[in-house]
DNA sequence: CTTGATTATCGTAAAATTACGATAAATAAT
DNA sequence: ATTATTTATCGTAATTTTACGATAATCAAG
Protein backbone atom coordinates (compact mmCIF):
# COMPACT_ATOMS: atom_id res chain seq x y z
CA UNK A 1 0.00 0.00 0.00
CA UNK A 2 1.73 3.02 -1.37
CA UNK A 3 0.86 6.85 0.07
CA UNK A 4 -1.90 7.65 -2.27
CA UNK A 5 -3.85 4.65 -1.78
CA UNK A 6 -3.70 5.60 1.78
CA UNK A 7 -4.75 9.10 0.52
CA UNK A 8 -7.41 7.53 -1.12
CA UNK A 9 -8.85 5.73 2.44
CA UNK A 10 -7.90 8.75 3.87
CA UNK A 11 -10.63 10.46 1.65
CA UNK A 12 -13.34 7.52 2.00
CA UNK A 13 -12.96 7.20 6.02
CA UNK A 14 -12.17 10.40 6.97
CA UNK A 15 -10.40 10.45 10.71
CA UNK A 16 -13.10 10.64 13.62
CA UNK A 17 -12.06 13.88 15.96
CA UNK A 18 -11.87 10.30 18.52
CA UNK A 19 -10.67 7.38 18.57
CA UNK A 20 -12.96 5.93 21.69
CA UNK A 21 -9.67 3.20 21.95
CA UNK A 22 -11.30 1.83 25.34
CA UNK A 23 -13.36 -1.53 25.89
CA UNK A 24 -13.59 -4.09 28.87
CA UNK A 25 -13.34 -3.03 32.34
CA UNK A 26 -11.95 0.19 32.10
CA UNK A 27 -15.16 0.90 29.69
CA UNK A 28 -17.03 -0.10 32.16
CA UNK A 29 -15.56 1.54 34.99
CA UNK A 30 -15.30 5.03 32.77
CA UNK A 31 -19.03 4.70 31.56
CA UNK A 32 -20.06 4.15 35.67
CA UNK A 33 -18.02 7.36 36.17
CA UNK A 34 -19.55 9.28 33.47
CA UNK A 35 -23.48 7.95 34.55
CA UNK A 36 -22.87 9.25 38.17
CA UNK A 37 -21.83 12.60 36.80
CA UNK A 38 -24.56 12.81 34.33
CA UNK A 39 -27.05 14.03 37.15
CA UNK A 40 -27.40 17.46 38.50
CA UNK A 41 -27.42 16.88 42.48
CA UNK A 42 -24.50 14.97 42.17
CA UNK A 43 -22.53 17.51 40.37
CA UNK A 44 -23.11 20.03 42.33
CA UNK A 45 -21.91 17.53 45.39
CA UNK A 46 -18.43 17.30 43.16
CA UNK A 47 -18.27 20.86 42.81
CA UNK A 48 -18.76 21.62 46.69
CA UNK A 49 -15.90 19.23 47.11
CA UNK A 50 -13.67 21.18 45.57
CA UNK A 51 -14.21 24.01 47.36
CA UNK A 52 -15.28 22.38 50.73
CA UNK A 53 -12.44 19.53 50.89
CA UNK A 54 -12.87 16.77 54.33
CA UNK A 55 -16.63 18.39 55.22
CA UNK A 56 -19.34 16.28 56.02
CA UNK A 57 -22.18 14.46 55.20
CA UNK A 58 -24.38 17.35 57.24
CA UNK A 59 -22.64 20.17 55.26
CA UNK A 60 -23.56 19.25 52.04
CA UNK A 61 -26.85 18.61 53.35
CA UNK A 62 -27.02 21.87 54.79
CA UNK A 63 -26.03 22.99 51.09
CA UNK A 64 -28.72 20.82 49.01
CA UNK A 65 -32.25 21.41 49.09
CA UNK A 66 -33.13 17.88 49.20
CA UNK A 67 -33.12 15.20 52.62
CA UNK A 68 -30.38 13.72 54.21
CA UNK A 69 -31.36 10.58 53.35
CA UNK A 70 -31.43 11.27 49.37
CA UNK A 71 -28.06 12.82 49.85
CA UNK A 72 -26.60 9.84 51.43
CA UNK A 73 -27.81 7.42 48.42
CA UNK A 74 -26.13 10.17 45.84
CA UNK A 75 -22.92 10.15 48.31
CA UNK A 76 -23.05 6.18 47.97
CA UNK A 77 -23.19 6.31 44.32
CA UNK A 78 -20.02 8.78 43.88
CA UNK A 79 -18.27 6.54 46.01
CA UNK A 80 -19.06 3.53 44.19
CA UNK A 81 -17.99 5.29 40.85
CA UNK A 82 -15.25 6.41 42.60
CA UNK A 83 -15.19 9.92 42.44
CA UNK A 84 -15.34 10.34 46.41
CA UNK A 85 -13.78 8.62 49.51
CA UNK A 86 -15.23 9.09 52.89
CA UNK A 87 -12.96 8.67 56.21
CA UNK A 88 -15.47 7.95 59.17
CA UNK A 89 -14.40 10.62 61.42
CA UNK A 90 -16.12 9.77 65.65
CA UNK A 91 -19.70 9.86 64.73
CA UNK A 92 -19.50 11.74 61.10
CA UNK A 93 -18.10 10.82 57.77
CA UNK A 94 -15.71 13.58 55.73
CA UNK A 95 -15.88 13.37 51.98
CA UNK A 96 -13.50 13.95 50.02
CA UNK A 97 -12.79 13.43 46.20
CA UNK A 98 -10.86 10.75 45.28
CA UNK A 99 -8.14 13.06 43.46
CA UNK A 100 -6.30 9.33 42.17
CA UNK A 101 -9.45 8.14 40.43
CA UNK A 102 -10.30 11.99 38.88
CA UNK A 103 -7.00 11.96 37.46
CA UNK A 104 -7.61 8.69 35.83
CA UNK A 105 -11.09 9.43 34.10
CA UNK A 106 -9.09 13.13 33.00
CA UNK A 107 -6.38 11.19 31.34
CA UNK A 108 -8.57 8.53 29.58
CA UNK A 109 -11.13 11.33 28.49
CA UNK A 110 -8.53 13.18 26.85
CA UNK A 111 -7.17 9.97 25.48
CA UNK A 112 -10.36 8.76 23.89
CA UNK A 113 -11.68 11.97 22.78
CA UNK B 1 -1.26 38.86 53.26
CA UNK B 2 2.16 37.73 53.25
CA UNK B 3 3.94 34.64 51.75
CA UNK B 4 3.71 32.95 55.02
CA UNK B 5 -0.05 33.64 55.59
CA UNK B 6 -0.16 32.24 52.05
CA UNK B 7 1.88 29.50 52.90
CA UNK B 8 -0.37 28.66 55.68
CA UNK B 9 -3.79 28.88 53.74
CA UNK B 10 -2.28 26.34 51.03
CA UNK B 11 -1.81 23.94 53.82
CA UNK B 12 -5.38 24.33 55.85
CA UNK B 13 -7.04 24.21 52.07
CA UNK B 14 -5.11 21.73 50.10
CA UNK B 15 -5.78 22.74 46.06
CA UNK B 16 -8.07 20.05 44.54
CA UNK B 17 -7.20 18.07 41.23
CA UNK B 18 -10.02 19.94 39.91
CA UNK B 19 -11.59 23.40 40.03
CA UNK B 20 -15.28 22.13 38.17
CA UNK B 21 -15.05 25.92 37.34
CA UNK B 22 -18.57 25.68 35.47
CA UNK B 23 -21.86 26.85 35.68
CA UNK B 24 -25.30 27.70 34.48
CA UNK B 25 -26.31 26.36 31.01
CA UNK B 26 -22.70 25.40 30.27
CA UNK B 27 -23.27 23.21 33.16
CA UNK B 28 -26.62 21.91 32.60
CA UNK B 29 -25.39 20.86 28.63
CA UNK B 30 -21.83 19.24 30.19
CA UNK B 31 -24.65 17.31 32.90
CA UNK B 32 -26.66 16.20 29.80
CA UNK B 33 -23.76 15.00 27.84
CA UNK B 34 -22.26 13.03 30.37
CA UNK B 35 -25.73 11.21 31.39
CA UNK B 36 -26.27 10.45 27.98
CA UNK B 37 -22.41 9.02 27.71
CA UNK B 38 -22.87 7.13 31.02
CA UNK B 39 -25.07 4.48 29.30
CA UNK B 40 -23.70 1.19 28.23
CA UNK B 41 -25.51 1.01 24.80
CA UNK B 42 -25.20 4.42 23.67
CA UNK B 43 -21.66 3.87 24.49
CA UNK B 44 -21.50 1.84 22.35
CA UNK B 45 -23.00 3.32 19.77
CA UNK B 46 -20.43 6.10 19.98
CA UNK B 47 -17.88 3.75 19.36
CA UNK B 48 -19.31 2.24 16.59
CA UNK B 49 -19.40 5.87 14.75
CA UNK B 50 -16.08 6.38 15.18
CA UNK B 51 -15.39 3.20 12.69
CA UNK B 52 -18.81 3.51 11.00
CA UNK B 53 -19.29 7.16 10.25
CA UNK B 54 -21.98 8.09 7.93
CA UNK B 55 -24.23 4.86 8.91
CA UNK B 56 -27.29 4.23 9.02
CA UNK B 57 -30.08 3.77 11.53
CA UNK B 58 -30.63 0.08 10.40
CA UNK B 59 -26.29 -0.29 10.90
CA UNK B 60 -26.74 -0.03 14.32
CA UNK B 61 -29.84 -1.88 15.05
CA UNK B 62 -27.79 -4.78 13.24
CA UNK B 63 -25.09 -4.27 15.30
CA UNK B 64 -26.87 -4.09 18.51
CA UNK B 65 -28.93 -7.04 20.60
CA UNK B 66 -31.91 -4.95 20.46
CA UNK B 67 -34.93 -3.73 18.78
CA UNK B 68 -34.99 -0.96 16.49
CA UNK B 69 -37.16 0.84 18.35
CA UNK B 70 -35.27 1.01 21.50
CA UNK B 71 -32.47 2.02 19.28
CA UNK B 72 -33.96 4.61 17.29
CA UNK B 73 -34.78 5.81 21.01
CA UNK B 74 -31.07 6.13 22.23
CA UNK B 75 -29.91 7.68 18.70
CA UNK B 76 -32.78 10.40 20.00
CA UNK B 77 -30.78 11.05 23.34
CA UNK B 78 -27.52 11.37 21.74
CA UNK B 79 -28.93 13.54 19.31
CA UNK B 80 -30.36 16.12 21.57
CA UNK B 81 -27.39 16.00 24.18
CA UNK B 82 -25.39 16.90 20.90
CA UNK B 83 -23.29 14.10 20.52
CA UNK B 84 -24.28 12.73 17.23
CA UNK B 85 -26.22 14.38 14.19
CA UNK B 86 -28.10 12.91 11.35
CA UNK B 87 -29.18 13.27 7.92
CA UNK B 88 -32.17 12.32 6.41
CA UNK B 89 -31.02 10.48 3.02
CA UNK B 90 -34.19 8.93 1.23
CA UNK B 91 -35.81 6.71 3.12
CA UNK B 92 -32.51 6.39 5.81
CA UNK B 93 -30.80 8.71 8.18
CA UNK B 94 -26.90 8.72 8.04
CA UNK B 95 -25.59 9.63 11.33
CA UNK B 96 -21.69 11.10 12.24
CA UNK B 97 -20.30 12.16 15.35
CA UNK B 98 -21.28 15.72 16.47
CA UNK B 99 -17.62 16.87 16.21
CA UNK B 100 -17.88 19.95 17.48
CA UNK B 101 -20.00 19.34 20.04
CA UNK B 102 -17.47 16.07 21.40
CA UNK B 103 -14.49 18.91 21.03
CA UNK B 104 -15.97 21.36 23.04
CA UNK B 105 -16.86 18.33 25.83
CA UNK B 106 -13.48 17.45 25.61
CA UNK B 107 -12.23 20.99 25.97
CA UNK B 108 -14.75 21.51 29.13
CA UNK B 109 -13.66 18.37 30.85
CA UNK B 110 -9.88 19.12 30.57
CA UNK B 111 -10.32 22.54 31.28
CA UNK B 112 -12.14 21.95 35.18
CA UNK B 113 -10.92 18.47 35.99
C1' DC C 1 -25.53 5.00 81.68
C1' DT C 2 -28.28 8.16 79.38
C1' DT C 3 -28.74 11.64 76.08
C1' DG C 4 -27.62 13.96 71.89
C1' DA C 5 -25.56 14.14 67.34
C1' DT C 6 -24.57 12.18 62.96
C1' DT C 7 -25.12 9.17 59.19
C1' DA C 8 -26.36 4.90 56.73
C1' DT C 9 -29.95 1.89 55.65
C1' DC C 10 -34.78 0.23 55.18
C1' DG C 11 -39.23 0.47 53.23
C1' DT C 12 -41.79 2.63 49.95
C1' DA C 13 -43.82 5.99 46.67
C1' DA C 14 -43.17 8.70 42.60
C1' DA C 15 -40.79 9.69 38.58
C1' DA C 16 -37.77 8.59 34.87
C1' DT C 17 -35.55 5.37 31.92
C1' DT C 18 -35.34 1.45 29.05
C1' DA C 19 -37.39 -1.86 26.30
C1' DC C 20 -40.66 -3.81 23.00
C1' DG C 21 -44.33 -4.48 19.37
C1' DA C 22 -47.31 -2.07 16.44
C1' DT C 23 -48.05 1.57 13.52
C1' DA C 24 -47.50 5.70 10.75
C1' DA C 25 -44.91 8.44 7.60
C1' DA C 26 -41.85 9.05 3.96
C1' DT C 27 -39.40 7.61 0.12
C1' DA C 28 -37.71 4.15 -3.35
C1' DA C 29 -38.61 0.46 -6.45
C1' DT C 30 -41.45 -2.21 -9.48
C1' DA D 1 -50.43 2.82 -8.37
C1' DT D 2 -48.80 -0.61 -5.60
C1' DT D 3 -45.39 -2.63 -2.94
C1' DA D 4 -41.20 -2.69 -0.30
C1' DT D 5 -37.84 -0.34 2.69
C1' DT D 6 -36.53 2.44 6.38
C1' DT D 7 -37.12 4.98 10.47
C1' DA D 8 -39.56 7.69 13.96
C1' DT D 9 -43.23 7.70 17.09
C1' DC D 10 -47.01 5.81 19.98
C1' DG D 11 -48.64 3.09 23.68
C1' DT D 12 -47.28 0.42 27.30
C1' DA D 13 -44.78 -2.74 30.43
C1' DA D 14 -40.76 -3.51 33.21
C1' DT D 15 -36.97 -1.77 35.41
C1' DT D 16 -34.21 1.70 37.53
C1' DT D 17 -33.58 5.97 39.70
C1' DT D 18 -34.78 9.47 42.82
C1' DA D 19 -36.88 11.03 46.82
C1' DC D 20 -38.70 10.87 51.48
C1' DG D 21 -39.69 9.60 56.45
C1' DA D 22 -38.59 6.45 59.89
C1' DT D 23 -35.34 3.80 62.08
C1' DA D 24 -31.02 1.67 63.45
C1' DA D 25 -26.27 2.04 64.39
C1' DT D 26 -22.29 4.37 66.04
C1' DC D 27 -19.89 7.41 68.70
C1' DA D 28 -19.38 11.76 71.75
C1' DA D 29 -20.85 14.33 75.71
C1' DG D 30 -22.79 14.93 80.04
Amino acid sequence: MNLNTMAQIKTAIPAACCTLNISGKEQERLVSMLKALGNPIRFEIIKFLVTHPGCITGDIVDYLPIAQATVSQHLKVLKDSAWISGVIEGTATCYQLDEKNITWFRSKVTDIF
